[in-house]
RNA sequence: GGAGAAAUGGCAGAGUGGUCGAAUGCGGCGGUCUUGAAAACCGUUGUCCGCCUCGGCGGACCGGGGGUUCGAAUCCCUCUUUCUCCGCCA
C-alpha cells in the first residue's frame, strides 16, 4: 500500500510510473483524493465538536458542584444534542475511511526506473547466465521418470494419500530434500540470517498484512473451524512478525530466514507445465526476508541476490537472472530479479527463486516503523525478500541434470548433508 | 473441556465516574557536578490524525468492539489473550 501523503504529493507522477506496470491509476487516485479531502474536512468539524463537548461537559461538572442545578440541566441539553451530531460525523469519517483505505489497496507499488517495460515474462531481461547447460545421453529421462526409476519420488502414492501435487519422497529423496534444506539454512546462517519456525497457519491480519487478503483467498488454502490460512509462504508469518512494530535505526538490518512447506491452490494450473515437481500444492522453500533502511535497500537486494546466486553456483546448477519486466512483476514489488535453473532432460528453465525489494510498500501496510533517532519522526521501513530456496525444481534440475548410466549425482557440497554420493 | 482471576505508557505498577494521556519507580535521552566515570540532583521521555502565521493549536488512543452517561481507564455487554486450579494429553 502506498502512503496517502506520497499519493497526493506526487499525482502525476504515480499515474505516469504506473504505466509501466500496465496500471491506470488516474481514476482511481482522483477518488483518493477526492475521498481524502473530504476526510479532512470532516474531521475539522469533528474535532472541533468534541473540543466544544469537552468544554460543556467541565463546565457541567463544574456547575453542579456549585449547585447551579439549573444551568447544568440545560448544558446537558446542548451536550446531548452535540453528542448526536459528532455520532453521525464519526459514522461518515468511518465510512469514508473504509471507501478509501479499499481503494489505496488497490493502487500496486511502483516501480523501480530500472524495471524495464514489457507485457509478460517475454520481455523479462536477462540479466546474467551462469555454468553450462549440460549435454545429456539420449537415454535421458526427466524428473518424474527418475523419480520411479530409483524409488525417491512417488506422485502416485502422493494421490492416493492426499491428492494430486501432493508428492512423497522416499529414501534418498527424502533424504536429498531434508539435505538441502538444511545447506540453504546454513547457507542463510552465516551470511547474518537469524532462523525462525514460525506457525504454518496464519489468522486474516496477517494474511492483510503480506497483502494475500483481501482478493487472493483462492490462492491459499484455509480452515474454516479457525478462521486460519495455511501459509503459501513463510514469507506470510516472518514480516508479519513486525506488523505494528517500531524498531531503532541501530537494530537494522532484521534479517530473519526460515524453512517452512508452503502451500499453494494454485488454482486453475494445468497442463504440461505443472507436470512432476514443476508445480505443486505442497512445497519446502527456505525464505530469507530483510527489513532495512530505506536508504540501504537496493544495496541490500544486491546482497541477496548474490547470496542466492552463490547457492545456485554451490549445487552447480545453470542459471540465468531475470530482471521482471513491468507488466511480470508483481503487484507489490518495486523491482524484482527471477532465478531461473535450467533443467535439461525437459530442457526448460525453471524459476527457483523470486528477490524483491518491496520498499514501504509491504512495511506501508504493516504498519512497520523505525525510530530514526530520538526527537526525529519515525518512518516506514522497508522490506525484501528471496526465496534462497524453493526445493521442487531444484530436485528436478538436480535429477535431470545430473543423472549418469550408474545413478543420479549429487553435488560435492551437499554430500556431507546426504552421506552419500549417487542415488542408484 | 470445567471453575476462578486479570489485561493501564519501553518495563514494573497506582488509579472505581469530572480537574487523567494518566501518580510513582526503573529504564532511555539531555544537563549540573567531576580530570573522567559512578552516585546525587534538575529537566525530558508514547502513537496516530487534522489545522496552521511552522512557534504552536485541536482531536483520538488505558487488550479489540459495542453500550450507559452531559462526562468513562473507571460502570454494563461482548470478543480476544494471559495467569491459577481441576480434567485430558504428545
Amino acid at each position: 500500500m502506498l502512503h496517502l501523503k506520497f499519493i497526493r504529493e506526487n499525482q502525476a507522477l504515480l499515474v505516469e510510473r504506473l504505466k509501466l506496470k500496465n496500471f491506470d491509476a488516474f481514476q482511481l487516485i482522483s477518488k483518493i483524493i477526492q475521498l481524502d479531502d473530504q476526510r479532512r474536512q470532516t474531521q475539522n468539524i469533528q474535532d472541533n465538536k468534541q473540543a466544544e463537548g469537552k468544554r460543556l461537559s467541565g463546565k457541567i461538572g463544574a456547575l453542579i458542584n456549585s449547585g447551579k442545578q439549573e444551568d447544568a440541566n440545560k448544558s446537558k441539553t446542548d451536550s446531548s444534542r452535540l453528542k448526536e451530531e459528532i455520532k453521525t460525523l464519526n459514522n461518515q469519517m468511518q465510512e469514508i475511511s473504509s471507501t478509501m483505505e479499499s481503494l489505496l489497496i488497490q493502487i500496486p507499488n511502483i516501480p523501480h526506473e530500472s524495471v524495464p517495460p514489457g507485457k509478460g515474462e517475454q520481455d523479462n531481461f536477462e540479466e546474467r547466465r551462469y555454468g553450462v547447460i549440460p549435454e545429456l545421453e539420449a537415454s535421458a529421462i526427466p524428473h518424474w521418470d527418475l523419480g520411479k526409476k530409483y524409488d525417491i519420488l512417488d506422485f502416485e502414492l502422493g494421490n492416493k494419500l492426499t491428492g494430486a501435487g501432493f508428492p512423497v519422497f522416499k529414501g534418498k529423496g527424502a533424504k536429498l530434500q531434508r539435505a538441502l534444506i538444511q545447506f540453504f539454512l546454513d547457507e542463510a546462517i552465516k551470511a547474518g540470517y537469524r532462523e525462525i519456525i514460525p506457525p504454518l497457519m496464519v489468522n486474516e491480519a496477517s494474511g492483510f498484512g503480506t497483502g494475500q487478503l483481501p482478493d487472493k483467498e483462492g490462492q491459499m488454502y484455509y480452515i474454516p473451524s479457525e478462521n486460519y490460512y495455511l501459509i503459501p509462504t513463510s514469507e506470510v508469518p516472518i514480516t508479519n512478525m513486525y506488523r505494528n512494530v517500531i524498531l531503532e535505526a541501530k537494530d537494522l538490518p532484521v534479517k530473519n530466514t526460515s524453512y517452512t512447506p508452503c502451500f499453494r491452490r494454485e488454482a486453475g494450473s494445468y497442463g504440461k507445465d505443472v507436470r512432476g515437481l514443476n508445480r505443486v500444492h505442497q512445497f519446502d522453500k527456505v525464505e530469507i526476508v530483510q527489513i532495512v533502511h530505506p536508504d540501504k535497500s537496493y544495496d541490500c537486494l544486491d546482497e541477496m541476490v548474490s547470496h542466492v546466486e552463490q547457492l545456485l553456483r554451490k549445487l552447480e546448477l545453470p542459471f540465468r537472472i531475470m530482471r521482471l519486466c513491468g507488466g511480470d512483476i508483481s503487484f507489490t514489488s518495486a523491482l524484482t530479479f527471477d532465478f531461473e535453473v535450467y533443467s535439461a532432460a525437459q530442457q526448460k528453465w525453471l524459476e527457483v527463486s523470486s528477490v524483491s525489494n518491496f520498499e514501504d510498500f509491504q512495511a506501508n501496510r504493516l504498519k512497520l516503523r523505525f525510530h530514526e533517532e530520538s526527537g526525529k519522526k519515525n518512518k516506514i521501513a522497508h522490506t525484501l525478500n528471496g526465496s534462497a530456496l524453493a526445493l521442487p525444481r531444484i530436485v528436478a534440475a538436480l535429477l535431470e541434470n545430473n543423472q549418469t548410466s550408474q545413478g543420479i549425482k549429487i553435488p560435492a557440497v551437499l554430500v556431507p548433508y546426504t552421506g552419500f554420493k549417487m542415488i542408484d
